[in-house]
DNA sequence: AAGTTTCTGATTTTT
DNA sequence: TCAGAAACTT
């Protein structure tokens, strides 16, 4: 939602004067935007000399909350703080610290800290080590530390380095040890926001729990469904028990779904209910169009690959690229989607090897979260030429873990490897949380706005491995007819055997 | 230092 | 399997 009106439930959002709000914002229901206008309408009846402080969990959420605000009132000037925890605590240790410079470390700065430390140690058990250090940082900072911790944060000291946990830690020792500091910000910051609420860890949620105290106020936002950082000690247990940390609370639930179209909405609510403890009432759809929702079955990883990329190709029709080469300018589904509208997703990253193989090999431009795809060198010029005429018109396949799409929308959204091993994630000496990888998968699904296929392989090879998997049980919680069996599926079913031969095109 | 071979170990990731 | 680290050679 990109104009500025206000549904009910947003609205009350916004206006509520209750001291503490907790708001439920699953998918699609326009988060940022109700924050934003929450934060903005507050601002009007603020006391000249109090702040807000709004805290988001990346610096891209953070750049977003306080571009928005600007264009809404022209400047923040002072009254607003908008940032990580990360760059709230830092500026509390700046402003009230013992006034010794404070430098940031880098991850790699620790690393190369910690092998000074340990020069005997493997990279493998170093890893392991700042593991240990940065979990008790944010998890078990109550009880004694690690002989390690305190080795590794005298070395960072020594050179005014703090690592980003420290930045947390830290903080927190100043609130508590030092009465006038905490009265300041508790004096000062009278409103605090909290985005991705039930992705916080215990240090954040220690943070908050002194900082706002029994007078301040706080709102947070956040979607249960959507919590998949367990695994770097994020707690979503702190969405449940926050009427109990912050007494008393006003729950305000957003229901209504602007992104994606109904039956879509339908399939991902069917598909994540399971993972609930508790009934929550379905979104309503504001997308009336159908959608599609396609199940496919590949026989291997590859034919997984390929399908991804000829149903691209089908989707996107006849745009030039395309029609020079097969001499046909007309397709079916031409011109209604463009690279841009894509995205692939996966479990592993290493999954991204059969997509990249493929991508490659038709001249679709795409791009790998977290790879830069400027200094590849081709071995063919035309693709190279293609590539960087692509990249002029800013078009390109987005191909990202489950991990790196929340947040984020496309009009397709294709999630491989919707298969037992995969999702939930089962390889052998990992023990994953099957409700958190359901979860995952919800991510997944509610990234899309009118396409969505999930994909499985029968057979793929993993680390060296090849698996025989079935389709993950998490689509059998979607009711079949949501769910559109795509026509290598059929002809699977009807023609038997061979499935690697099957003739797609 | 640079180049070779052998070994290891391997989710998901922001700050 | 295969990329990157460790171990080894020149």
């Amino acid at each position: 939602m990109t104009h500025d009106e206000l549904n009910l439930e947003q609205r009350r959002a916004v206006e509520s004067d209750s001291q503490n709000i907790l708001i439920i914002a699953g998918p699609g229901t326009g988060k940022t935007h109700t924050l934003t206008c929450r934060i903005a309408f507050q601002l009007q009846t603020l006391d000249p000399d109090k702040k807000i402080l709004a805290i988001t969990f990346t610096n891209k959420a953070a750049e977003d909350m306080n571009s928005r605000l600007k264009a809404r009132l022209g400047k923040i000037d002072g009254k607003v703080f908008v940032g990580t925890f990360h760059q709230w605590c830092l500026s509390l240790l700046r402003q009230y610290g013992r006034g010794g410079e404070i430098r940031v470390a880098a991850p790699e700065d620790v690393l190369k800290t910690a092998r000074g430390l340990w020069p005997g140690m493997t990279k493998g058990d170093l890893r392991k080590c700042l593991e240990k250090v940065s979990y008790w940082k944010s998890v078990d900072f109550k009880s004694d530390p690690p002989r390690e911790a305190a080795v590794l944060s005298q070395a960072l000291r020594a050179g005014s380095f703090y690592d980003f946990d420290d930045l947390l830690l830290e903080a927190r020792r100043l609130l508590l040890e030092n009465s006038s500091v905490l009265a300041d910000v508790r004096k000062h910051y009278v409103q605090v926001y909290v985005d991705e609420y039930q992705d916080i860890n215990p240090i954040q949620h220690e943070l908050l729990k002194l900082s706002i105290g029994d007078t301040g106020r706080i709102t947070a936002i956040g979607d249960p469904d959507q919590a998949i950082y367990a695994f770097r000690g994020s707690d979503a247990r702190f969405f449940e028990c926050f009427e109990d940390d912050f007494f008393p609370v006003e729950k305000i639930h957003l229901r209504e779904n602007y992104r994606s179209a109904h039956d879509l909405i339908s399939a991902s609510g069917q598909m994540i209910a399971s993972a609930r403890d508790v009934n929550v009432p379905p979104q309503v759809a504001r997308i009336y169009q159908e959608g599609l929702l396609s199940v496919h079955r590949s026989a291997t990883d590859k034919a997984e690959a390929e399908f991804v990329v000829h149903t691209i190709e089908q989707l996107v029709g006849g745009t030039s690229m395309f029609s020079q080469d097969s001499g046909r300018v007309e397709s079916h589904g031409e011109g209604a989607f463009s690279f841009g509208d894509f995205a692939v997703l996966y479990r592993l990253k290493n999954q991204a090897r059969e997509l990249k193989k493929a991508f490659e090999r038709s001249g679709i431009p795409f791009s790998v979260a977290g790879e830069d795809s400027s200094g590849e060198d081709f071995d063919d010029d035309l693709l190279a030429q293609r590539k960087i005429e692509q990249d002029v018109l800013g078009e390109r396949v987005a191909l990202m873990t489950l991990h790196a799409s929340k947040g984020l929308e496309f009009e397709c959204v294709f999630v491989c490897g919707c298969e037992e091993t995969l999702l939930p994630l089962g390889l052998e000496g990992i023990a994953s949380d099957p409700q958190e990888e359901r979860r995952l998968l919800y991510v997944g699904m509610t990234r899309a706005k009118s396409r969505l296929y999930l994909v499985s392989a029968k057979r793929r090879m993993l680390y060296g491995k090849t698996f025989e998997n079935a389709p993950s049980p998490f689509l059998a919680d979607i009711e079949e007819g949501l769910k559109k069996y795509s026509q290598q599926q059929y002809l699977k079913k009807t023609k038997k055997r061979d499935d690697d031969q099957i003739q797609l095109f």
